[in-house]
DNA sequence: GCCTTATGATTAGCGGCCTAATAATAAGCC
DNA sequence: GGCTTATTATTAGGCCGCTAATCATAAGGC
């Protein structure tokens, strides 16, 4: 690989980055029957106090509509969530946990937090933490495009 | 774990960011007719001295040989690229740019770069030093796991 | 030379992301 | 009430990543 450095190199940095921490962690998640999508789906379904709808829990997980439905489809036919017909509103759908997603969530968090613990070894709290300012300055400013 | 702000927030947050980022570019290149993934592929060719066979491309851009055989089929498709056959080997092909993509590696690169200014505003340069450099050991961590 | 193993590229098929289009329902406005 | 517009979820289809399997060829052991 030539060293030349084009400032090009930060996002490509990012997609390999978000690349392989994906398949690290699809890989550890794999023995539950679950990758990292659809447990991000029931980290915030467990974590939004009242049942939110799709839509809401969409917007929390932070992917559209129609990606999020896909996601509930396995995750229901896996019977880890419920859709729940909203009285008030016929075309929304509450999503909760199932009583067999319940013990998995502290599973999936034990999992998740070693493998962070794993990653960022080498790195201290305050670089981290700086790293992560950097990228949300850059969220933002995406945003604005 | 601390009680306010999960490990897990780092996962969750470089993961919208690659795609927000990758979403951001794929815009700013559909005039070309191109994506994030094809551009990268044509800018690896463009600076790889000799032409390189597919394995060797592939591991330049990081992707599976797949993976890099279906965006070759793209942009041999709009005649950015050509296949060459090796005579020394002749499983392998050597790729090429043709001269309609030979104007275009100025043009991705212009607009790739502006991208990264407008998206680092706001981040002062030993930030976004530190944050590369927090890049580059987590995913020196990935591939020991 | 011949057989086994390794390698380069491709095909098939899946997961996860997107946008566009659709269907059902709700809400707002005469 | 009845029409128009907005909203919720879904379906359809595309892109891009992956692994597994296939085909042709190369390389190595006998």
């Amino acid at each position: 690989m030539p060293p030349e450095a084009p400032p090009v190199r930060f996002g490509m940095l990012l997609t390999l980055l978000a690349r392989s921490w994906r398949a690290e962690l699809d890989r550890r998640l794999a023995h539950l029957g679950l990758s990292q999508a659809r447990w991000v789906v029931l980290l915030h379904i467990s974590r939004i106090p009242e049942a939110p709808t799709q839509r809401e829990l969409a917007q929390s997980v932070g992917v559209e509509g129609p990606t999020l439905a896909r996601l509930l489809d396995s995750l229901e036919n896996q019977g880890f969530v419920k859709r729940l017909m909203v009285p008030e509103d016929r075309r929304a759908k509450k999503i909760v946990l199932t009583d067999k997603a319940e013990p998995l969530i502290r599973q999936i968090e034990a999992i998740s937090s070693q493998m962070h613990q794993d990653l960022i070894s080498g790195i201290d709290e305050e670089e981290l933490q700086s790293c992560l300012k950097v990228h949300q300055t850059i969220l933002k400013n995406l945003n604005r495009s």
